[in-house]
DNA sequence: ATCCTCATGTAAGTGGTTACATGATTGT
DNA sequence: ACAATCATGTAACCACTTACATGAGGAT
């Protein structure tokens, strides 16, 4: 489980279960997400497991904050982690399943408002993490380069970050390109209602000339199985 | 979930449960991964629930196929899916959360082999998306723009898919470079061992000067949540 | 004989979400 | 008085994985 390695990371600074929602929520956020009701019980278990301990504490207002911190066996297992290299699950990716089906709706103006949508939602989470750069550069006169090293490593993430995001809203610029021209030369070719951009039968199954499979179907990089 | 709503999608034509697996590790699998112990359960779910009827057929080896396909209703809820917007989860990388912990080897060696081994990995995947669009290619003399509706939505979704890993792989690039800059840099100022490198107390817990909460928290995206 | 592919499934477990329960303190 | 924030948790559910069970037919 990637949660409790990233709590044994997190917890090198004490920190409470609620503290810890708020770190996702604020800084994590882009690439991972928690919720209290799974962090609470991933706490009690390392505590269990001895890669963590936890104290009292009292709190100004509401019940006793129990704050939690890894210890030297909760970071030998972390480092453990870090050093048995990228772990890259199958990720899915929902709006490309959709984006996939989409011939079903056959009107390539709604496959066009997805992709900027798509466009937009991407955009929005990228802005997001450019303003988050662009403070730290304003706070930090020599941001990136002197950095000590904890924070170089969350800075190569956020570059990450941005970059991936950057490639995703170029796809989809790219693919509203395409689309733009596609349907200029159905307009152009024939006007009106034309074949291709309106199903004839909507309930005829589609033909995919396409869904072939390749020719060099043993030589395709097998997905990582652990 | 979408793996009912992806089934509903494939099942416009005509499959067993042992087709769909083919076609998920064929052709789906850079988008979505489905194991045969869920798409069973899944098929009877949908037929219970009137969206896929199915007849049975026999096989020359084995026991009797059980063939479904997608009913007009099915049909409808498919369409409600796809009209709905894209649907963008949180999702996680695990590899990000490792790359943000990463300070905790204390070697910057072994971050750069960390992402050397993300880069290949990433653009292994690339390639076998490249090598299907180039089969494509050489198979259609009129591809991407003479494509029936169905083919040009598979063609956008692969299209996607390759932009995006080929970010991966520049954003690791670009990683990858400045982590050199900063290797060689160090190794220049203090030959032997720095104190940037390699750190000096392995159990003192980092500071993050950086994980500070922005400036505008509120302004912030909030993550989409139905 | 033994293994591979075809073809169906079940059972147990994992990682995560949604909804609910509780209660103190502070601000409006 | 009412809502928001602080702070803890539980229970039920959901999507998916891993491991197991079964058995026919063809290839080595």
């Amino acid at each position: 489980m990637s949660l409790e390695h990233i709590l044994l990371g997190l917890l090198r600074q004490p920190a409470s279960g609620y503290d810890l929602k708020k770190v996702f929520d604020e800084r994590i956020d882009y690439f991972w997400a928690a919720e209290l009701s799974q962090i609470y019980p991933t706490l009690k278990r390392l505590e269990k497991r001895g890669w963590a301990r936890c104290c009292q504490a009292v709190s100004s207002r509401g019940p006793g904050r129990r704050v939690y911190e890894t210890t030297t066996a909760g970071r030998r297992a972390l480092r453990d982690w870090l050093a048995k290299g990228p772990e890259i699950g199958d990720e899915r990716f929902a709006y490309l399943a959709q984006i996939y089906l989409m011939d079903e709706l056959g009107d390539l103006k709604q496959t066009l408002r997805f992709f900027t949508v798509l466009r937009d939602d991407f955009n929005r989470k990228l802005e997001a993490l450019r303003r988050l750069e662009r403070y730290w550069v304003e706070a930090d006169p020599h941001y990136p380069d002197e950095l000590p090293p904890p924070d170089f490593h969350v800075h190569l993430t956020l570059r990450m970050g941005i970059l991936s995001l950057g490639g995703h809203v170029r796809s989809c610029d790219e693919s509203i390109r395409r689309l733009r021209a596609r349907m200029d030369r159905e307009k152009h070719t024939r006007p009106g209602v034309s074949k291709s951009t309106r199903r004839k039968n909507p309930h005829a199954p589609p033909r995919h000339k396409l869904a072939l499979r390749p020719p060099d179907r043993k030589s395709q990089t097998p997905r990582a199985r652990p």
